[in-house]
DNA sequence: TAGATTGTTAATCGATTAACAATC
DNA sequence: TAGATTGTTAATCGATTAACAATC
C-alpha cells in the first residue's frame, strides 16, 4: 500500500468525520454524503478509500464504523505513545495540559527546559527536568516521540540529540527546518507562516475589493 | 498576479529563508544556493519568485533584502493587525504570551471566554471577557482576525458571531470546518490531525522494518 | 568577451475528476 | 429485477521539473 503525501494529510479528516457521523448514529454513507459533508468531490472519496484500503458496498456507500476502525489502525492510533515535550514555554506548557491527545493514546511522560526558573515547576502532573541531563533522563523513560517547542536556534541541535536517544517522531513547533536521518519522522506545526498565510489572503481580499472601486 | 495555493503556503518559508541569510550577512542568492538550503529545485525557486512578482539580475542572482521585503508586503506584513481571541483554555492562552506573533505585528486587542472562572483574569496584560458580551465589546474594541480556540462543538456559532461583528480573518484551532461567506479567510491548525499524521508516520516506518525481517 | 544565472517556455509528473462497468 | 453506489480505468487538470534563450 503506497499513500500519497495528499492522502496521507486527508486521513485524519476522513477519521474525523466518520467519528462524528458514529455519534449521530448513523452507519452507512454514501461517497456523495460524505463528499457534500467533507467539501470533496465524490469521486475523491472513492479514490481515497480504495488507496487506504477501505471498501464499501455497492449500491449502500461505506459502513461508518468499521471504515472509521480501519483509518484508525491505518494512522496507528489505538496504542499508547510516549510523548517527551522538549521546551516548557507557552507552546510546550499548553501541549503538555491538551487532553485530546492524551485521549488519542498520547502520553507525556516527560517534560524538559534548560531555564532553571522553570525546572522542578509541575505542568500537568509531570515536573519539568533539566534538558542537561536529557541522555540520562531519557534512558529511565524513553520516548518514542518528541514534542520541539524550543527556540529556532536551539531546534536542530535538541532534535539531534534526542534522535541519539532513540526518538524517531519529531513534532517541531520551531520555526526551523530539522535534518534528521531518513528513519526519522517530521511534522511540523509552523504557527508563524501559517498566521503569515491568514495575512496574505486578507491583504488579497483587501486587494480585490481596492480593484473593484 | 493570481498566486496558485501551493505558492502560497511556500511564501512564508521563504521570508524566513530570506531574513535568516540577511542575519548571515548575505546580500545575494542564486535560485541553486537558496534551493540546496530550502530543499527545492532551483527550477521551482525561480517559478515560485517569478510568480509572486520578485526578480534577479542574470549572473548574480537574487538580492536578499529587496526580495523579503518584497514577499513581505506580498504577506501584507509590516502593519499591525488587531486580533482577538477566543477561549482562554491552553491554547488560547499561549497564543495570547506568544511574543513571536507579536513582533510581527499581530496585536491582541481581547480575549473571550464563557468560563465564569477564567473571566477577569489577566493574560499577558488582557484581561478575559465574558463571551456573551462579544458583540458590544467588539464595537469598542474592533478586531480584523479572531483566534479560535473553543471546543469544536462551539466553533461554528462563534465564527458566525464573530463574522457579524466584522472579524474576516480565522485562525482556526478547534478541529472543525468552519462555513462562512467567501468574503471571510479561514486557516486552519489542526493539532490533532498534524499528530495523527506523525502518528501514521512512525507506523509506516514501523511496519517497513517489520517487513525487512 | 566569457561565465553565470535568471526568466520563461516546454515536457513531465502526479493528483483530481469524470466515466462507466461491476455488483450489491 | 431495477436502482443505487462502489471500484477502477481513462481523461483532465495543475504543479513541478527540465531546458534554453536572454542578459547581467
Amino acid at each position: 500500500m503506497i499513500l500519497s503525501d495528499a492522502v496521507v494529510k486527508r486521513m485524519p479528516a476522513y477519521y474525523r468525520h466518520l467519528r462524528e457521523l458514529e455519534k449521530e448514529g448513523v452507519r452507512q454513507i454514501s461517497s456523495r454524503e460524505l463528499g457534500r459533508r467533507m467539501d470533496l468531490t465524490p469521486s475523491q472519496i472513492r479514490q481515497d478509500i480504495h488507496s487506504f484500503g477501505g471498501c464499501g458496498r455497492q449500491g449502500c456507500g461505506y459502513p461508518v464504523t468499521s471504515l472509521r476502525e480501519h483509518i484508525g489502525r491505518v494512522l496507528g492510533l489505538g496504542g499508547r505513545r510516549r510523548m517527551t515535550i522538549v521546551g516548557a514555554g507557552n507552546i510546550g506548557r499548553a501541549m503538555a495540559r491538551s487532553a485530546s491527545f492524551a485521549q488519542n493514546g498520547f502520553e507525556t511522560v516527560s517534560i524538559f527546559d534548560r531555564d532553571a526558573a522553570k525546572i522542578g515547576r509541575d505542568v500537568n502532573g509531570t515536573p519539568v527536568q533539566d534538558v542537561a541531563e536529557l541522555e540520562r533522563l531519557m534512558q529511565e523513560e524513553p520516548a518514542e516521540i518528541a514534542v520541539l517547542a524550543v527556540p529556532a536556534a536551539n531546534a536542530q541541535a535538541l532534535a539531534e540529540r534526542l534522535y541519539a536517544c532513540g526518538v524517531r517522531g519529531f513534532w517541531n513547533f520551531a520555526p526551523a527546518d530539522l535534518r534528521l536521518p531518513e528513519d526519522a519522522a517530521v511534522e511540523n506545526v509552523h504557527l508563524d507562516e501559517s498566521l503569515e498565510v491568514l495575512s496574505f489572503r486578507l491583504s488579497q481580499r483587501a486587494r480585490a475589493a481596492a480593484e473593484k472601486e
